[in-house]
DNA sequence: ACACAAAGTTAGGCTTACCTAATAATATTG
DNA sequence: CAATATTATTAGGTAAGCCTAACTTTGTGT
């Protein structure tokens, strides 16, 4: 069985090693994603080691084993699926659905889970837009790409974010943006790539390409050319 | 703030000092209420007392102060609204609920707590009868006796139980004895108290005086000559 | 290739929350 | 009231999960 601690460090290397770029995850990596200092980290890997769930070698980084990745994805889904039932059912906003589902998620009970998840409707995707994964651990997919890829004139809609944070989240509530919302990309500012877009009645924003880059969306017009 | 560690050994104490019989809460009940030894009890009241949150005296016993029982009583009422959250609408069973509770109840959110109340319906007591504290720690009175005071005749309503544990819950279970049933008292048997009793359609079953001692009622028939 | 920076590792220490065993205080009862 | 049983307390110990400081290994740039 595996112990609600062992969770938080199983879902943090999932979320590592899938960071689009990073290829392996790394002890300091973990520590600095934990809030927690390398000795810490690097003792704990031990155990988890030993329970079979990661291979550590300094060399290869840390790597789930078939079982480990198994665990990290049922911690996810149960984390996903509380996120959304705040959000859904108990109408908390997508920047404070977060640090309470951490609270909850620990909690043991799958049937929990399967009733919390059908209240909410069964959705594919969380508050975030981040994809909810199934018993058996799949993933749905969907294509979504940074916004700053887009190239001006694109028509695309808000399929997630990259960043959980407040400060982001509430800046994007400021500027009414929202998951599933429609954007319009105006004006691309070649000196720093930022972003004009027009959304909703006339509403208009220009997103600097720190935050264009953690905006997730897919273009709606067949045919564009957005990069990938 | 209140540690979630703390809030167990405070639920713990307002339940034993207000079960009917006893006065005052001793160390060594509450090691057997908390499932561990009086050693670890004692060091922990130590720092409840130096918190503010307890007196205690071998002589006067553990006594919870004003501060200690407006805690102890905000812990019920997030206990006892998970509880019924966990019942109303994700559909548990009245002996599946405490457990979850436990688990789900330290999730830090006054928030989460009034929505689920509210999404639950607001009642004014828990799967088990309980009454739930309102957030100034007020709790709603009801006229319960145990079921074992009664008088052959009398027509009665199940308001609670007196006893949380599976083994007990799924006993009544299984009798098809639930919240808000009514029952006739039908005999009582001198020999050894117990109370055959008629209800629902044509069910009846007899009830150890053990049992009966558990199950909390209000008679319905005005005058009724039942004890307390 | 060598010097410096970054990352990993070891050693040792702290706190919390638990424990056992032994002792002291208090109740119960013949 | 003395013997005994129960309850409370003290002393000392363990394991988990964190830490800092110091050292070692690895990577990088000139
Ligand atoms: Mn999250
Ligand atoms: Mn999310
Ligand atoms: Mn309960
Ligand atoms: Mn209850």
């Amino acid at each position: 069985m595996i112990k609600t601690s062992d969770e938080k460090y199983l879902k943090a290397i999932y979320q590592i090693s899938l960071a689009e770029n990073s290829s392996k995850a790394t002890i300091s990596e973990l520590a600095y994603y934990l809030d927690l200092k390398p000795p810490t980290v690097l003792e704990r890997l031990k155990i988890l080691q030993e329970e079979k769930l990661i291979t550590y070698k300094k060399a290869k980084g840390i790597v789930l084993t078939k079982i480990g990745e198994k665990e990290s994805l049922n911690v996810i889904r149960k984390h996903r699926i509380w996120e959304t039932f705040l959000h859904k059912v108990c109408k908390f906003s997508w920047s404070e659905v977060h640090e309470l589902a951490e609270q909850l998620q620990n909690a043991n009970s799958e049937k929990l889970i399967d009733r919390i998840y059908a209240l909410s409707g069964s959705p594919k995707f969380d508050p975030h837009g981040d994809p909810i994964p199934d018993k058996s651990g799949k993933l749905p997919t969907s294509e979504r790409r940074p916004l700053l890829n887009s190239v001006e004139g694109c028509k695309c809609v808000v399929l997630g974010v990259n960043e959980d944070s407040h400060d982001f989240l509430n800046y994007l509530t400021e500027l009414k943006i929202g998951l599933n919302d429609k954007l319009f990309v105006e004006k691309i500012f070649v000196f720093d790539g930022s972003i004009k877009v027009k959304y909703k009645n006339n509403e208009n924003a220009v997103l600097s390409s720190r935050v264009a880059e953690k905006i997730l969306v897919t273009c709606t017009k067949p045919n564009c050319t957005c990069k990938n």
